[in-house]
DNA sequence: CATTTCTACTGTATCGTTACAGATTTCCCA
DNA sequence: TGGGAAATCTGTAACGATACAGTAGAAATG
């Protein structure tokens, strides 16, 4: 900034204020100094700005290690930092290992002001995230609701949704005996897949079987050995529900393993976030969850918190679709 | 720190020289501001010592967009991050839309000086990054090797050793006319399974049938296509080797759409980056590519190289192993 | 005892930027 | 024509840290 300054003869408190668009320095003026900035390929030094005026123009993508497993994170990180590339916004990574302490990365970032805004996920109904970023007055956008009362910016895939209409195709295929693989309890989309699964139950007349030994956090050997057991008994479903697309790839293993037949002693819809059971499994039926999309929304809607807009406009619940069957060859 | 200086009564400057355990201040007054310094739960501003010193704290991760694909992406993040949790470093993550400049993120933290250290994948022979990089002294470590005589830190997997170890497997399989599916020509480690491959036929007495038309970074859809011809062809393969684990599942639905049978017609080895495949399809004979742990070798060869270590040092090759094949149900 | 040497500490300037409180010039109106 | 308002520009201080060039006092040296 100096050097500029000293090329247009200018004072550096002048440039400054004209690179802003400031109202007092004159247009022309102004138009010489963006000229000179571009010539010289000016890049405001981040960490003046950041020791100024505690601007830190950083993100905070806070991730549990634990969300490797569902292959989340890569897509989520695109979508991020597609919107990101056309503002002046870095974005940094923060995870926390071992889930015990999910407010330590929060209270960082407060108490160092490390980012000017925060994405997290994983939300459950009553989550303390939430009210400490809420009471510090801290910018955030979270992947999923919260069930406090406390607006904020969200985006969620609409899981209550995606289970009703799980049954409802189930059901058209003729199967009564339904099982929901289902979301961890302590989180809030584990509610709104169970409430979407019973309203389901109800309207289109089918019965639960209760699968409660795992949900979608278990490993899979776990959960495909509970299924086995539950798919050998006289107590065997005909219809599955599957929260998460790795915990679907464990439940055929658990079908199999019983000696049954998917398509044929059962039939099957689940949530994918990729295309690869598609591909792989077919007669599974899926709706996609895009996570790139819901990256993109949520940097949206951090961004609009920074920026001061109202928490409740920048909400958004992405609506699932069945994905038509994969076109097994070309001339088909 | 002025708080740290006020409350010990000495000058800032003591403190700060202090805190750094510098050889002219006493140890029991070092004693003392650590003491003091840990109570009031001092963190250096990191924007000041960015300002003063130039030293950011920062590791880059760049990115293309096009990696998401593999689902490559999250791992590598994580493993990085597991690395950089111990240390005073973020991981920012620098993404670069179309690979058409990949010069663009680089030229972006050499001239801002925005990271210390960078991380890079998707390496070429002659790779026009690494030259910039070596010029201007910058540490950084690639995810796969170059072959310019610049001697770098690097984490590769060693892709020439798979092939090998492909062929031979395929071949004890009574296979003899073998297929590869490989990198996008333009990449390094193109080279490295071809050669593996080719080495591969000669000592065990196997032949080539030619796929040049798609490589592992071409649609899935264009790959089952293609290889679809190639199966309902005359020259039809009985052995392949895919390079990598979403191509295997385009190259299976293209043997399935050609009316063929996987473990009766052919048999495959694919190179894998996730456990999906071995569930899904046990006959498809795997090696697994560590990606969390190429982002760990990664980290702390950047930091290595930020420490002043040698290049020489700071590089590492991951030896190639067959899964075990999945145990399909506990008892067996 | 005077002088050097060492130990332990400190003040000042600086990194790049912006907030704030002027300063200068021009213009308008009574 | 004088005085105030408006428009445009600028100098200084400060954000938090550290490099550097000291200083003061104690200890060692001859």
């Amino acid at each position: 900034m100096k050097t500029i300054a000293f090329m247009t003869g200018l004072g550096i408190t002048t440039v400054s204020r004209a690179l802003k668009d400031a109202p007092d320095i004159g247009a022309e003026t102004k138009e010489r100094v963006r000229l000179v900035a571009k010539q010289i390929g000016y890049q405001p030094n981040r960490a003046g700005v950041r020791l100024r005026t505690g601007k830190t123009n950083v993100i905070s993508l806070v991730l549990t290690l634990e969300e490797e497993i569902m292959g989340i994170t890569s897509p989520m990180v695109i979508g991020i930092t597609e919107i990101l590339a056309g503002t002046p916004y870095h974005l940094v990574v923060t995870p926390y290992s071992s889930s015990k302490d999910p407010l330590g990365p929060i209270r960082y970032i407060l108490d160092t002001g490390a980012a000017d805004g925060v994405i997290i996920s994983r939300m459950e109904p009553n989550d303390p995230r939430v009210t400490l970023l809420t009471e510090r007055q801290f910018p955030f956008a979270t992947h999923g609701r919260t069930e406090m009362g406390i607006v904020h910016p969200y985006h969620d895939f609409d899981n209550g949704r995606f289970a009703y209409e799980a049954v409802r195709k189930l059901v058209e295929r003729g199967r009564r005996r339904l099982v929901l693989l289902e979301p961890p309890p302590h989180l809030t989309f584990h509610s709104h897949m169970r409430t979407g699964f019973e309203h389901g139950l109800k309207d289109f007349g089918a019965e639960s079987v209760s699968f409660h030994q795992v949900n979608i956090d278990y490993s899979l050997v776990a959960i495909r050995d509970a299924f086995e057991k539950l798919m050998g008994s006289s107590d065997a479903p005909d219809g599955i529900v599957s929260g998460s697309g790795s915990g679907a790839i464990a439940l055929i293993a658990g079908i199999e393993s019983a000696r049954k037949k998917l398509g044929e002693d059962a039939d099957m819809v689940s949530k994918v976030p990729s295309d690869f059971l598609r591909w792989l499994r077919p007669e599974v039926m899926t709706m996609y969850e895009d996570i790139r999309v819901a990256g993109r929304e949520l940097a949206k809607a951090v961004i609009g918190r920074i920026e001061g807009k109202p928490p409740e406009t920048l909400q958004s619940l992405s609506q699932p679709e069945f994905q038509p069957p994969m076109a097994r060859s070309p001339e088909a």
